[in-house]
DNA sequence: ATGAAAGCGCTAACAC
DNA sequence: GTGTTAGCGCTTTCAT
């Protein structure tokens, strides 16, 4: 004899999950049909008459159904999630870039998700595992210890990777950067057009990396106008305004002293400016400065700086649709490398 | 009679998933032990005697097993992500507002998921649709339009939701925000304190939101100090540089114009100074200027600004703590409000 | 045009 | 200390 048994929970009925949101069971238990074409009259990946698509749509209405992308995430394999990974957030190239990502993923249905490193290479590592198991369907990439080992993992993976910005090519990975080389000779060239002869040029430490190529873009263009490159023009210091201002501090009181300079940054070129200020010297009328990247920073000084523009988004831009090739499969070859030029922005300073 | 008949693959054989990655069987069979004991070898949730643990770590290391995130979220009913809803990660406030809420998540296992609204109320209400959908443990949103309506979803989803900056307090959601009118006053009773008595104020469009705070913690300081307020010298404009030019241009056609100005934002406050020296008058001698927020720009232009500090990244840590209590049930009652100080940035311009 | 059932990779009962 | 089994919410054969 049974009574006053009530049905012990999770028997038979649709229960709602945990949080109490609605799932597809449910959905399908209000509109009279299977979870089979519920899930179908959301997809459209097999004909629904009109009439079961109607009280399928009413019945996610009512209950405020919203699919569970991690389920259909763990089924088909894929996340629909692609992994930033950066140095710092904070910095304001990178905002730029992640920017430039989400303009052409979001429309694609993809997610970002961001990691900071600071730019230390445990933290490279650990955030690539990371993004492994996350099932992320690709990764972006900016950071500055590459080295080809540690991405091994990812490749092996099968995942997708682009980096963005810097130079060495890493076995199957796509590349994505600006054009170093070119866009220093543009500048130089616009210095030499305007009458400069003796250029000198403000690097950061280290010998590698786009403070090289832009080195070599400006000799280059020096060469192409018959001027002599002078090694003593060219001035190693630190990435930042204070790095600016000792290194063109050194220069201008060499006993040829340089009448304009380009520096590897607008920090840098910031403080050239400083430097010539504290020595009376007026930019650009006896030192020419031309920084790099246009910060947000370089109109708003005084005098504004001229700069070449740091085509951040724009690079952001392809290396998501890259990602989306090769997630789509449509591109299968070799890594590819794109090179976005920029544009020399003429402002005050030069 | 059988003979030259391989097995089919993926019966009783544990088969590599999908992208070659190894998943945890492979790791149980390579090991000879059951996947619940790698799971609790790695999750230590139950004691795994020495022996084994050894022999499970190994065959990680050897197949470079990763557990799938995705997998483990949907058994547990948590992604351990957190989404971030913001108007325009280029905005230079959001970047650090997002690394403060990443300094305290990372450490707690959480990742971040980061979605640009442009300030549109409908891509605001998609985004936290998606961050449903994708399960997200906690929502992290700075947007304008913050009507109660939008949020209910993911209130009756169960998910803890922050407000970031703004005032308004929904139901349901935690509130952190630095104290605009406190800060106001700060500010005005040092420009006070340095003898100015025609202090103007140089706000936005619209009355309500920040702005208003702003203004009233301006009026209060003035009173403390028994100072009239002049009216005419409250001026509304547009949250921009030429903005702060316009409005501080116009306070300066005052006959009785004013010696100290504070401008809602540092924009603003870069404007006010141009405004000034169009106008041949000396900052801060002939005219004071506070600014808001300490951009980065604020040091880097000259005079450089004296502006109050907006505590982005105290508020992103603040919130994220809040997040991570409600995630954890440690509490529960109606909402939180945090309020962050901010400090005065003494520097050139005032 | 629609359902039933299996399974994505993992962990938590429930055994022993 | 360890294994077996069921199930998280979804999509997809395979059947009808």
């Amino acid at each position: 004899m049974r009574h006053l048994v009530d049905d012990p929970p999770g028997e038979g009925a649709q229960v709602a999950s945990r949080g109490g949101r609605p799932r597809i069971g449910q959905v399908a238990a209000l509109a009279g049909v299977s979870a089979t074409t519920v899930s179908h009259a959301l997809n459209g990946r097999r004909p629904v008459s009109e009439a079961t698509r109607r009280r399928v749509l009413d019945a996610i209405e009512e209950l405020g159904y919203r699919p569970n992308v991690v389920a259909r995430g763990l089924r088909a394999g894929r996340s629909l999630t692609i992994g930033l990974v950066i140095p710092d957030i904070t910095n304001p190239f990178y905002p730029v870039l992640a920017r430039g990502l989400q303009d052409v993923l979001g429309p694609a249905g993809y997610d970002e998700i961001v990691t900071n490193t600071n730019g230390e290479r445990d933290l490279e590592r650990l955030a690539l595992d990371k993004m492994i198991s996350r099932q992320v369907d690709g990764i972006a990439f900016a950071v500055f210890h590459t080295h080809a080992d540690d991405l091994r993992p990812v490749v092996d993976a099968g995942i997708p990777v682009v980096r963005l910005g810097g130079r060495q090519a890493l076995p199957g990975v796509d590349l994505v950067h600006s054009d170093d080389e070119g866009n220093a000779a543009k500048a130089a060239r616009y210095l030499l057009r305007g009458g400069y002869r003796r250029i000198a040029f403000v690097c950061g430490p280290g010998a590698d990396g786009p403070a090289a190529e832009r080195v070599a873009g400006y000799r280059a263009a020096l060469a192409e106008a018959g001027v002599a490159v002078d090694p003593a023009l060219i001035s190693q210091t630190e990435f930042s305004r204070a790095g600016g201002a000792a290194g063109v501090g050194r220069l201008l009181e060499l006993p040829d002293p340089p009448d304009a300079v380009m520096c590897a940054n607008d920090m840098m070129a910031i403080g050239a400016v400083d430097a010539a200020r504290e020595r009376g010297l007026r930019v650009p009328d006896d030192l020419a400065v031309v920084g790099f990247d246009d910060i947000e920073a370089a109109s708003l000084v005084t005098p504004q700086l001229t700069t070449m523009a740091n085509p951040a988004r724009e690079i952001g831009r392809a290396g998501a649709r890259l990602l989306l090739e090769r997630i789509a499969g449509t591109v299968t070859g070799p890594p590819t490398e794109v090179i976005i030029p920029a544009r020399l922005v003429r402002r005050q300073s030069a």
